[in-house]
DNA sequence: ATCCCGAGGG
DNA sequence: CCCTCTGGAT
């Protein structure tokens, strides 16, 4: 098959999975809570290796002490520390938390930026909490979340056989038309946290079986 | 390439 | 014990 025509199948593929997704998750959202766009941006950058879950434990009691992003600019930073400390990497969250308030504060009218460009220029942020915010908040498909979920996903659906999450996002952006963007990651994110693991993919009971390279079925 | 880092599962 | 969880900066 030309490189031509195995795209286009693939593109043809990657639908077909949508559509499965969709039916399957039909309610599929972003699934940290928060109130505004800077509270988005905090709970995103404190879910870094740890289960949104997780985060969802602290993001209470840390919103109810620094609710926007200048009580969030002006924290101590020892009692940012401890309000987040069980989500792991601790000291870097709590100092990049910190940090790109200010910065937001400072540079920004206290908003969080709509904008790509601007979302990262701010400590702890690149393009990966960078799209979360745009899509969740600012309601703007600027690229593909390429999170380890959808990193594993893509690459075990045979969509790219790349390492690099920059890699990897470009790959999905030519694949996928922009308004469904989202919807990849944050399927693939339910789908890899329910059946396609880490650790012991379901694939007896996976419903993208019968068209992924990967599955090992008895 | 390496570091940051806690919590839970196996 | 080892691996994984919606990564990012050096």
């Amino acid at each position: 098959m030309s490189g031509k025509a195995k795209r286009s199948s693939q593109k043809i593929r990657a639908l077909e999975i949508l559509i499965r997704l969709k039916r399957l998750y039909p309610d599929a959202t972003c699934s940290l809570t928060h109130d505004s766009p800077v509270q988005l941006l905090v709970a995103t950058i404190l879910s870094a290796q740890c289960t949104d879950e997780r985060v969802n434990k602290v993001t209470p009691d840390l919103f109810a002490r620094f609710p926007d992003a200048e009580s969030l600019a002006n924290a101590d930073l020892e009692e940012l520390e401890q309000l987040v400390r069980s989500t792991g990497f601790y000291r870097n969250k709590a100092k990049n938390i910190r940090a790109a308030c200010r910065k937001i504060v400072d540079d920004f009218d206290a908003q969080v930026p709509g904008r790509m460009e601007d979302l990262l220029q701010l400590s702890g942020v690149a393009r990966k909490t960078a799209n979360v915010v745009l899509a969740h908040a600012f309601g703007i498909n600027a690229g593909v979340t390429v999170d380890t979920h959808v990193k594993r996903l893509s690459q075990r659906l045979g969509f790219t056989k790349h390492q690099d999450p920059v890699r990897i996002e470009r790959d999905l952006m030519k694949l996928l038309p922009q308004a469904d963007w989202e919807n990849w990651s944050i399927r693939l994110i339910y789908h890899g946290r329910a059946i396609c693991k880490a650790r012991s993919p379901a694939c007896e009971v996976c419903q993208l079986a019968d068209i992924c390279p990967s599955a090992n079925i008895g």
